[in-house]
DNA sequence: TGCGTTGTTTCACC
DNA sequence: CGGTGAAACAACGC
């Protein structure tokens, strides 16, 4: 579930709470956390003080006092849970474990103490995240080497060469904008959201998208990222959306009303993956009276 | 109990 | 070699 908004939300949770404390031990209870990691050994970080977090894309970076930094990617189901000695806790990620509930959770990997009493609890229940320390100078090669297109939000974003490339790609505009190496932050629910705002169906094939549409998209992206952001990511538990303030708006809510005409939101998949759209709202360009069903595969 | 889940990688193929 | 789509993969809950 960790798209950009919610790794962002762990960043700044990790700047403003963490930033200046120093690691008094680090209790990794499930070893392969930290695979294929330049530096193997998390005891390296005992003694040093976090000087700061960063990111690219999903990928959360914090940095010590000694050189030494630590690569965090939550995957589909990672959460950070920043307890401090006064008892307030700060909760960015995945929903499960219960942001309320008891720490460590089965599902509690591994927990970084800080001398004065500050513990971050990492969880992930399907295991699918990764740690990796390495040299802090090695850490902007380490971003390039994912080969990640622009951020989705911070920076503003220059349309031209995406809507080049959305011209000449047949896939499904949903596909396209889930690649990262297209644009750097969406996931499954934040590309069902900038593409209900767009009005544009998520099946349709990217060189079929009309310029204008292809505009709103990339202004929406933005928008729906910093939204995400605002609400310090969003809560979508077993495929059910709860929304605030009417956000997400279709992610989640399969047979719900439709926020903008009221019909009923429908299922589908696009790309094998769960997806959601208003079925009046978002509706495929009619270039022929083709097949509306599945993806087609054109030749 | 097999399916759904997602971000990412890999593979076969044109 | 690049675009593409399908499949694989990680592990777990329901």
């Amino acid at each position: 579930m960790p798209e950009l908004p919610e790794v962002e939300t762990a960043r700044r949770l990790t700047d403003s709470h963490l930033r200046g404390r120093t690691v008094a031990r680090v209790d990794l209870r499930l070893p392969k956390v930290l695979r294929d990691s330049p530096l193997p050994d998390p005891s390296v970080l005992v003694g040093a003080t976090v000087e700061g977090a960063r990111r690219r894309a999903k990928v959360m970076a914090i940095d010590f006092s000694n050189g030494v930094s630590l690569m965090v990617h939550f995957k589909l189901a990672g959460q950070w849970a920043i307890l401090l000695p006064d008892g307030q806790r700060f909760v960015a990620g995945h929903p499960v474990p219960k942001p309320d509930g008891e720490y460590p959770h089965k599902s509690t990997h591994a927990d970084i103490v800080f001398e004065d009493g500050t513990i971050v609890y990492y969880s992930d229940i399907r295991q699918f995240g990764w740690w990796r320390l390495m040299p802090t100078a090695d850490v902007e090669a380490s971003f390039e080497a994912f080969g990640f297109g622009p951020e989705g939000v911070g920076t503003p974003l220059d349309p031209k060469p995406l809507i080049a490339t959305m011209a000449r790609r047949g896939i499904p505009i949903k596909t396209l904008l889930l690649d990262q190496s297209f644009i750097a932050g969406l996931g499954n629910i934040y590309v069902d959201e900038v593409l209900f705002r767009a009005r544009v169906h998520p099946a349709t094939p990217a060189n079929a998208v009309s310029r204008e549409k292809a505009k709103n998209i990339i202004a929406e992206i933005p928008w729906v990222l910093e939204q995400g952001i605002a609400q310090g990511g969003v809560k979508i538990v077993h495929s059910i959306a709860y929304p605030i303030d009417g956000f997400p708006a279709i992610h989640g809510r399969e047979g719900e009303p439709c926020v903008r005409c009221g019909s009923t939101i429908v299922k589908t998949k696009v790309g094998a993956r769960g997806t959601y759209y208003c079925p009046r709202c978002q509706k495929l360009p009619r270039k022929r009276a083709t097949a509306m069903k599945e993806p087609v595969t054109m030749s």
